[in-house]
DNA sequence: GTGTTTTGTAGCGGTTTGTATCAAGGCCGT
DNA sequence: ACGGCCTTGATACAAACCGCTACAAAACAC
């Protein structure tokens, strides 16, 4: 069988029982994905707006808003592959969860091996090929003083002078266009850019924005375009626009 | 949901009971599908050979070569999706179908309204993944400042001088080229250019990207047509057109 | 078979990036 | 204001990653 490299794909898992939640949690990620947790509709929401997911692994029979309307919600939005689990012989749920437009599905109770195939089954066809620089991707974007050509990766002062951008620097830059004004965490900023979860004392972003600063900041002992937000993150300051 | 018009999809049924057989086929042409049966292996190579499939429905119990092997065989020549079919509770048999790279299965005894949503859900995505693949074949495209015939595998710059490829750096920029802007790891690029997966150490498209850059870099020191991501892979940041 | 071209492998060295550490600066209490 | 405490900025270093060269193996042509 063929092997899936590069960074571990991640797993959002949606259901109301702790427990299932918290095994299946640990099952994945003794097999080498990444996961996070949702208890119902609602948190999964917060959850998918702030991070990025690769899979949604969603149970059918839960309070407030069940998993087949979930599913009838997200399928047209396009990109993310849903594992459905039903009840045991609710043959019609199963049926329905398909036709609506689930990947897969799996009858409680599963055996957790199983649900690694299926899921490895349904990465192997969605085979995310990610666009370099988002919904930033071939242009140029003006912003304070600068204007970044997405497609050489390099920043443009107004004067003329050039700028190279490592890759991380870059897709840290294109994720902060893209929220600009927003505050983001270092959790948010990690997974955005770096597609992983923060350890203890993860100083990488930190790091990261220094680096950056660098590059862009007219006075690097007074940012004006990155500003920190203490105790928040970090947020881009400046107005964005597309430029021809 | 949605319904993909279109030609009728063709579905290959390949079960040792002719009931089976029959019923599922007849069940699935009620329902818009065209279907062609088969009893054992032996037969099923024979109508891929001469006919045109897009899914294949899989007993696994077979005499002669079972279906486990005959799903071996198969899915690495590449994108004929298939669905097998398992006794009920051979929980082994549907895991390693699963970890073969089958797309799906299917416990038997069956509710052949299931089997249908499975196929449509499988069909759905393996259209998902096709609209790029194979578009050059036959054409002269233009990206940044040169232009690739695929007829005569040739490289015309601008200015006039032309370049030839090799085979693996044409079909490397070929692949490239169908899914430009897009990030492609190095075990992607080795399946799409070479059909074969990464050893633990495997340096060879470093090496191919760093061979095909020499023709199509302007500057070769820092390359703005094919961009590399570290820790992902390649990208080729350009617009593709096609020109006459 | 011989010679040429193409393709895969190994290894060195530069660049990039994560971690550890220390210095600086805000926040809050007294 | 002053001094701890916590958060952030900067520097240094080590590890990982990637580009390149050189060479060996394989494919191809003659």
């Amino acid at each position: 069988m063929k092997k899936l490299m590069g960074p571990p794909p991640h797993i959002l898992i949606v259901d109301d029982h702790a427990q299932i939640r918290e095994s299946v949690a640990r099952f994945l990620e003794k097999n080498g994905m990444r996961t996070t947790v949702a208890k119902d509709a609602v948190e999964m929401d917060a959850k998918l707006a702030t991070g990025q997911y690769d899979l949604l692994v969603l149970d059918v029979m839960m309070p407030g808003e069940d998993g087949l309307s979930v599913c009838r919600r997200l399928v047209p939005t396009g990109r993310l592959p849903i594992i459905m689990l039903t009840a045991l012989g609710a043959d019609t749920d199963r049926i329905v969860g398909l036709e609506i437009g689930a990947d897969d599905y799996l009858a409680k109770p599963f055996n957790p091996r199983e649900l690694l195939a299926r899921i490895k089954s349904v990465l192997r066809r969605s085979f995310r090929e990610e666009p370099v620089a988002g919904a930033l991707c071939g242009k140029r974007v003006r912003f304070a003083h600068l204007t970044l050509d997405t497609d050489r990766q390099v920043l443009i002062e107004d004067s003329g002078a050039e700028a190279s951008l490592t890759t991380s620097e870059f897709k840290l830059l294109t994720v902060l266009l893209e929220r600009h004004r927003m505050v983001l965490s270092r959790e948010q900023l990690l997974d955005l850019t770096a597609g992983r979860s923060a350890g203890p004392m993860d100083r990488t972003i930190d790091n990261q924005i220094s680096r950056l600063r660098r590059k862009i900041e007219p006075d690097v002992l007074r940012p004006s375009i990155i500003k920190t937000v203490r105790n928040g993150g970090y947020c881009l300051a400046a107005d964005v626009v597309e430029a021809p």
